[in-house]
RNA sequence: GCCUCUGUAGUUCAACGGAUAGAACGGCGGUUUCCUAAACCGUAAAUAUGGGUUCGAUUCCCAUCGGAGGUACCA
């Protein structure tokens, strides 16, 4: 239940029905919202389900209903049926008290964790080793993190892993472009993050191979096809790439330095996003594992194998196609790989459920793995969760990180911050800050920004980024939210300055208006919300609830005086309010990965 | 071709089957001797189309038209 009176309201239905009609009724079926703003109520019980039980008109109904909980309660003085809309309203006492409850409770809204709890693996990230994080990155790097954190919230044990896809053909790319053209440059010798460097010669790579097929395609007259298979450069990557399997030491010597770099890269970048791993799986140390998964599935006769010898899984019986496992010549494929690290973190870890944070392109492939890891004998395997995120596209379309139109992770967050401080010293709001606490609000709203943008978005849906309009700070963002809470720190600071001592409780003899009772009533939602966020997988529905909340508040403290309201009680608990406002949204922010500055 | 997702103001996003579809940006017009104006207030502007189920449909079902993704040796 999500609030103390909730709670008590469905009960009062219940018993209502039980004794007006002699009908038992289950708590779900019974309908409570929130009461719409253009009424003065704030509850609303829909009576719609019950006239057949009734078997009276809608508005008779909410009458009967109504009159019954006002004369069987202490907490609902008042109500009005509208068709077949009962709205309730509650007693100030009940509000005070529900605020009270949220007040002492620190860690409102969430579920302790105990070692008993769930073990929930998260696998998000997932970089390949030759190029630098993009924007469609930074989607899955927050929400990986977030989801973690509201599912920590749900009272779950969570662990964050990273499978590093560092090895195959694009690697060797980008290896090969570094050894014929690189001159032995370095991170040290040019200055660049290793990510970035490593990425910069995947694109050329691209580069020259296309200028090379289509110099085949003008010369020879081959179709694009043919050039492609007879590309030098190709052969030669592919040959790199059986160099690596058979673990010559030469290429070997070069992959780890290469990685090297660009897991240094990497680690920055992360860093500065704030999201972080609880252990790392290496793509090169699990497809191994996989190949021999497969080969088992194979003996068993789970899976068959071509006249070339390539091995896949028959799926027509699970309503879909047949799936490559293994290739003619032995190496593995993307499914491959994934069973193995499936595996091996079974093996390491007592895990409860698996959530792999992909976008929805790889749909079919999650649908496949789930069915192949169940019949290859993971009791876990079926329920595996794909939490499938969209796309994030430009206004010019899809970013192609081969051709080099992304918009880079590392850019982009300078860019936010750099932006942030040209704004913060134009409104003149770091006047007052040492450079050291400056840095930090720039920071922190910069990212915040981005990270709220992207963050309220459905993610199962696409959405739009534009780099040159699409992230303000003004307006549902996410520095609205954090003005918002450092406007309510200052307040607190005001008043501890000002010798003011705070209750512990507030007496429930004071007399609210409707937005004050209705700030209590949201920040009451938290509970059910960070649920319902764990539930569905969406961060999504934190953001929008912050902001709603945000909104509110604000209304109020621009119609309200609260450090200089006369009556010390009143003073007092419009002071308690705003301090469990902020501390809502400081705790619903966390659960976003987005810091709040006391000060901005 | 087949499968999956998706279509809401000019734009970017909301709305467990519930009341007059809600915000933000942008546009237009206001608010500061008063706790931070990154705020607050007002104003114009939208459910792709056609059916069906329901007391009630943006939401569920069917069709049509758009958009995205997947579809056996790329990950």
């Amino acid at each position: 239940m999500s609030s103390t009176i909730e709670h008590k309201i469905k009960n009062l239905v219940r018993q209502s029905i039980l004794e007006l009609y002699s009908q038992e009724v289950t708590d779900s079926s019974i309908q409570l919202q929130k009461t719409n703003k253009e009424f003065t109520a704030h509850y609303t019980v829909v009576v719609f389900p019950f006239l057949k039980i009734s078997k009276k008109a809608p508005e008779a109904t909410a009458n009967e209903i109504g009159n019954y909980l006002v004369s069987h309660s202490t907490c609902i003085p008042s109500f009005s049926a509208i068709k077949g809309f009962l709205n309730l309203v509650v007693t100030d006492e009940e509000w005070i008290n529900e605020l009270n409850e949220i007040h002492l409770n620190e860690q409102f809204g969430r579920t302790e964790v105990s070692e008993e709890s769930p073990l929930v693996m998260i696998e998000y990230s997932s970089p390949n080793t030759n190029k630098p994080l993009h924007l469609g990155h930074v989607r899955n790097n927050l929400l990986g993190h977030s989801i973690s954190e509201i599912l920590k919230a749900n009272g779950n044990q969570v662990i964050k892993t990273n499978i590093v896809n560092d090895r195959g053909i694009h690697i060797c790319k980008s290896m090969l472009a570094w050894q014929k053209w690189g001159n032995g440059a370095t991170p040290q010798s040019t200055g660049k993050k290793g990510d970035h460097l490593i990425g910069d010669y995947y694109v050329l790579f691209d580069k020259q191979f296309k200028a090379e097929v289509a110099a085949l395609q003008s010369e020879k007259g081959l179709t694009k096809e043919e050039a492609e298979a007879q590309s030098s450069l190709m052969n030669e990557a592919r040959e790199m790439l059986r160099q690596w399997e058979a673990g010559d030491t030469e290429v070997r010597s070069l992959w780890t330095k290469m990685n090297g770099w660009v897991y240094d890269g990497f680690e920055k970048t992360y860093q500065l996003m704030g999201v972080s791993f609880d252990k790392i799986y290496y793509e090169s140390s699990t497809y191994l594992e996989g190949k021999s998964k497969v080969m088992e599935g194979l003996e068993k006769g789970i899976f068959v194998q071509n006249e070339d010898g390539s091995v896949w899984a028959d799926l027509t019986s699970n309503g879909l196609d047949q799936k490559l496992l293994l290739r003619a010549d032995g190496t593995s494929v993307y499914m491959t790989q994934d069973i193995g690290t499936a595996k091996l973190r079974y093996d390491d870890y007592p895990i409860d459920k698996m959530v792999y944070v992909v976008g929805n392109e790889q749909n079919y492939h999650f649908q496949v793995l789930s069915i192949l890891l169940d019949k290859l004998g993971f009791g876990w395997g079926k329920d595996l969760v794909h939490f499938s995120y969209g796309m994030v596209e430009l206004p010019e379309g899809k970013m192609k990180s081969r051709e080099g139109t992304v918009v880079d992770a590392d850019d982009l967050m300078e860019e936010m911050i750099s932006t942030a401080r040209e704004t913060s010293e134009e409104l003149g709001k770091l006047d007052e800050c040492t450079s050291e606490e400056a840095s930090e609000i720039v920071r922190m709203i910069g990212l915040g920004a981005l990270k709220y943008f992207i963050l309220k978005v459905d993610p199962k849906k696409n959405m739009t980024f534009n780099p040159k309009e699409s992230i303000d700070f003004n307006g549902n963002t996410g520095p609205f939210i954090q003005y918002t809470h450092a406007r309510i720190c200052s307040i607190l600071r005001k008043a501890e300055a000002q010798g003011i001592v705070l209750p512990s409780e507030v007496p429930a003899t004071i007399q609210l208006t409707n937005k004050e009772t209705g700030l209590i009533q949201m920040l009451a939602e938290y509970k059910e919300t960070v649920k319902d966020a764990g539930n569905t997988f969406s961060p999504a529905i934190i953001a929008n609830y912050i902001y709603e909340l945000v909104k509110e508040y604000n209304q109020f403290y621009h119609d309200f005086s609260i450090l200089k309201e006369e009556n010390s009680d009143l003073r007092a608990f419009r002071i308690l309010l705003s301090k469990n406002v902020a501390k809502i949204i400081k705790s619903g922010m966390q659960l976003l990965g987005i810091e709040v500055p006391e000060r901005m």
